[in-house]
RNA sequence: GGGGCAGUAGGGUAGCCUGGUCCAUCCUAGAGCGUUUGGGACGCUUUGACGGCAGUUCGAAUCUGCCCUGCCCCA
């Protein structure tokens, strides 16, 4: 205990816990000398890699992959005033070519709407264009103001997953609101991260929406990170940009639009939700080291032991998993501590006394340790690997359960966001909403909840007593 | 937006108040050699730091100013 190498901060200190882990378990480097802005080591990268890749595979079903410009001409950003209101602050100006000023200043992204409209203005041409999906993964520029955090709070969000689609109808987009929604959902089952489905109230929807339905998962220490966003974007970009198409009859009719967004805040949720004192714990389906083999070498049978190694990794990666066997020229309990803090799901364990008894020590990340049979080692591996995984869902459920609390007044409030995220019901006004934050410090995060944890019916207002809907409130990152 | 605190080898720290004894302490990490190996091995050898710029001074890690960077709390 006293002297333990490589610990972490304890996790109920989430702040060191999170600056601490993202170090050692090799997400991010944070000492990249510009304010929010940091680097991915090969091993963050790898379950960036991994996590993108479900989100690719998910899109991938209807969607196309694309690649807009960084640099948006500064006439076509200013185009829509609701934007821009809600960016300009944050915007990013390269000004210069050299020595010489540019004509035309240019933007670097903070999100891709006018780099990709003016481009759909010209592909758009009929009814039977639509409807248009497409995504890109790139990354954006903004230039934050409050304290910047890696994955969470960045001035370069390096991973930015944005989708946009577009439509004849509103229905139609709406439809794809829903769609999307569903995709996320689906997303976050994957990475066993729970979320809140919620819709923004009006005065914190995406700059030129329509309406913005957000996931936030919540986070060790109860505030809550909105790790994903579906924007109905009306025909407020379409008139703007002159996306317009030919109906089957012949008229020239305004296309509807949505986005929607997920960036490496994901990355953030998993590294902190299911992580604990002792490092990553990581869904076998990002793992970037899903079986970790560590070969237990004792004196003459140094050979055999790493025969047998070597041949369970050939084995396993042959079923697709994605194995390494650990030869390091360090003890066995070093290893078991270095892999643990990696988050590797599953590790096993061969030394001379499995090999004469035909079997395999395995020990998932959570601690169950069972020895189990050589020859039906694929098999065990997936049933183990498939019984973490459930593990992983059940616990990260049930910790967000216990930090969601109904209240009933105001003044059980303050009580309910300290520990997590409060329900009330609300009547929908921006007044009560500034009310409910300034006496009890919690923002009002959405209404039209959808989540398990919540019940659907209403009730009176906390603030004025009208009646009121269920409404979200809570600290937020 | 407001307010605190801090920056010393790759990481964590002592020294700073009271300038000189500091070619800077300890832990960890890295490199080499040897002995080890079922939960963070040991021995020997070795590498490596005062955030930047200006100033005060005979002399600055230490004092002053600005800048940069980071962390915490409040709105």
């Amino acid at each position: 205990m006293e002297d333990e190498a490589g610990s972490l901060p304890a996790k109920s200190d989430f702040s060191a816990w999170y600056n601490d882990i993202l170090w050692r378990a090799e997400i991010m480097d944070v000492r990249y000398p510009v304010k929010g802005i940091y680097v991915w080591f090969p091993h963050g990268f790898a379950l960036r890699r991994n996590v993108y890749q479900r989100l690719r595979d998910l899109l991938d079903a209807d969607h196309q992959e694309t690649l807009f410009p960084l640099l948006i001409p500064k006439h076509e950003f200013m185009k829509e005033a609701e934007h821009i209101k809600g960016f300009e602050e944050e915007v990013y100006w390269v000004t210069h070519g050299g020595t010489s000023e540019l004509d035309v200043p240019l933007a670097l992204r903070p999100t891709s709407e006018t780099a990709i409209y003016p481009m759909y203005a010209l592909w758009i041409r009929s009814h039977a264009d639509l409807p248009l999906k497409l995504y890109q993964v790139v990354n954006t520029f903004r230039y934050e103001t409050k304290h910047t955090r890696p994955l969470i709070r960045l001035r370069e969000i390096t991973s930015f997953k944005e989708a946009h689609t577009v439509h004849a109808t509103w229905e139609d987009a709406e439809r794809q609101v829903e769609e999307a929604v569903g995709l996320y959902r689906t997303f976050y089952e994957q990475l066993c991260v729970p979320v809140i489905i919620s819709r923004r109230p009006d005065w914190d929807k995406f700059p030129g929406a329509d309406y913005t339905i957000a996931a936030d998962t919540i986070m060790p220490d109860g505030r809550t990170l909105q790790i994903g966003t579906v924007h109905h974007l009306g025909d407020h970009f379409s008139r703007t940009f002159d996306i317009t198409y030919e109906d089957a009859s012949g008229e020239q009719q305004f296309a509807h639009q949505t986005c929607y967004g997920i960036s490496e805040r994901s990355i953030a949720a998993v590294v902190s939700v299911h992580g604990d004192d002792r490092g990553l714990v990581l869904p076998p389906a990002v793992a970037p080291v899903q079986v970790a083999i560590v070969p237990i070498i004792v004196g003459k049978r140094e050979e055999e032991v790493l025969a047998h190694a070597a041949a369970l990794e050939a084995e396993l990666k042959g079923a697709g998993y994605r194995t390494t066997v650990d030869t390091r020229a360090i003890r066995p309990g070093a290893k078991y501590y270095y892999w643990e803090m990696r988050g590797v799901p599953l590790r096993l364990e061969v030394g001379p006394r499995d090999i004469d008894a035909g079997t395999v020590m395995a020990v998932n990340r959570l601690g169950d340790k069972t020895a189990v049979n050589r020859t039906a080692i694929v098999e065990e591996v997936q049933a183990q690997m498939e019984q973490f995984r459930d593990r992983l869902r059940t616990r990260a459920e049930e910790e967000m359960a216990h930090k969601i609390t109904a209240a009933s007044a105001m003044e059980e409030i303050p009580a309910a966001v300290r520990a997590g995220v409060a329900v009330v019901n609300w009547c929908g006004s921006e007044e009560c909403a500034e009310r409910i934050e300034k006496e009890t410090g919690a923002a009002l995060l959405g209404s039209d909840i959808r989540s398990r944890y919540v019940e659907k019916k209403g009730g009176p207002c906390v603030a004025c007593g009208g009646a009121g809907r269920p409404a979200l409130v809570g600290r937020s990152y």
